[in-house]
DNA sequence: GCCATTATGGCAGATACTGCCACATTGGCA
DNA sequence: TGCCAATGTGGCAGTATCTGCCATAATGGC
């Protein structure tokens, strides 16, 4: 409940110069870059724990000894094991949030929805960049491991609500109600879950089929 | 891996006789009605300290001892205390399931799922029959405690892969891909998941909607 | 170079969950 | 009716997750 909206946009706008620097994204600083590094490293650490023996089998201690820290520090920068292992996820998540900061109130909340999401996709047009590839290995883990496909449902309807109290303040107007706003979100959120699904089954079959395709005639399918 | 399909009606086409009697579903008997009795105990101690105390503040052994059996028998009958919480969705995924088996196979994917679910909610339509006011507290509890919610989301994952393995077999047919059905199956779920959400936000705000409307003018407005 | 802030590690403790074994109960069958 | 195999139950030990607390070390501003 305490937790600010996650699309007021104010930790984009505030602090021009470096004041108090209270926030990382606008001042990166040398503390902070340690920080993200040290969570890189955990993150690389659980994935690859995660691959060779399965999620079952590896303990956080594992995966602390193997990133070079204590458990106690590795819950410092993740709440469980699983969620070391979705950091392409929250850098997706990061991508739709400034998304829908350009999201137009007058208009229809579907289509503007289907929009920023067939938007983020494009990042991952190209399979052979580093972004794509690391959320296709991710996407590979999730496909086989119920742990994890858990911890990012979770994840996901964690975020989701914070995200329709935003989206509902954004459409706030007449004609556009919370049941229009959350099924939009939902239905959107399901089509883009197949269209990960799909592109995971197919380039693990050889294919190359690209994200932002599948995602477009999958979109096109749910009409 | 190793789970049969959940749809091929084995369970209840088998044994006319009471013969080994393997499963419940056919011949209740004596001790099967025992341990079902024993299931809903459990739930109905967790669910009350749930109510009471919270999910996070309500301990496995205290179920257990409100219920009257002892933690490692807890164990046996729930793999978790959330999903001592759940009934009523096993209730309505029973439902679901028989009724998937009336599906036509010639039908189109998305009608013949929609028609299904508004025939389960059927069974919900008296706000005042034990069925939906189960269902309607449950899903109150849900809607405060982030770790009912995700478990719900854990067990509708882990069934919906059946169920999609299920279905694909059922509509094996040129014209009919795995997208599709996939596709129609998770944004289906994803309309029933939001009626369910309004149901309860209505009915707490004192208005007597009712389940099989709210979910019909949700689908109306998915399309 | 000093000091407030912050990161880290170790420890204890609560809870969740599982394997194993002993015992009790049950239901079928001679 | 009484025996036997199957099944349910409880206790116990052990492992793993996760948190609070405190001491210590590193950092960055002044």
């Amino acid at each position: 409940m305490p937790q600010k909206s996650p699309l007021d946009g104010a930790s984009r706008t505030d602090v021009p110069g470096p004041a108090t620097a209270e926030l990382p994204a606008a001042a990166p600083g040398l503390r902070e870059r340690r920080r993200r590094q040290t969570r890189t490293e955990i993150s690389q650490a659980a994935l690859r724990l995660f691959q060779e023996y399965g999620v079952d089998a590896t303990t956080v201690d594992g995966i602390a000894h193997a990133a070079g820290i204590s458990q106690r520090t590795f819950f410092r920068y993740f709440t469980s094991k699983e969620e070391a292992a979705l950091p392409a996820h929250q850098d997706f998540d990061a991508a739709l949030e400034a998304g829908l900061l350009t999201i137009d109130p007058a208009g229809n909340p579907r289509e503007e929805l289907e929009r920023v999401y067939q938007q983020v996709m494009q990042g991952y047009a190209d399979n052979d960049a580093p972004q794509a590839r690391s959320m296709l290995l991710v996407n590979q883990l999730i496909r086989k491991e119920p742990l994890l496909k858990a911890a990012l449902l979770k994840h996901n309807a964690t975020r989701t609500t914070g995200l329709v109290d935003a989206l509902t303040d954004r459409f706030g107007r007449d004609g556009v109600s919370d049941l229009q706003i959350r099924l939009a979100f939902e239905t959107c959120a399901a089509v883009v879950r197949v269209a990960f699904e799909v592109w995971v089954t197919r380039r693990e079959a050889g294919r190359d089929d690209n994200l932002p395709d599948i995602y477009a005639s999958a979109r096109q399918l749910a009409h």
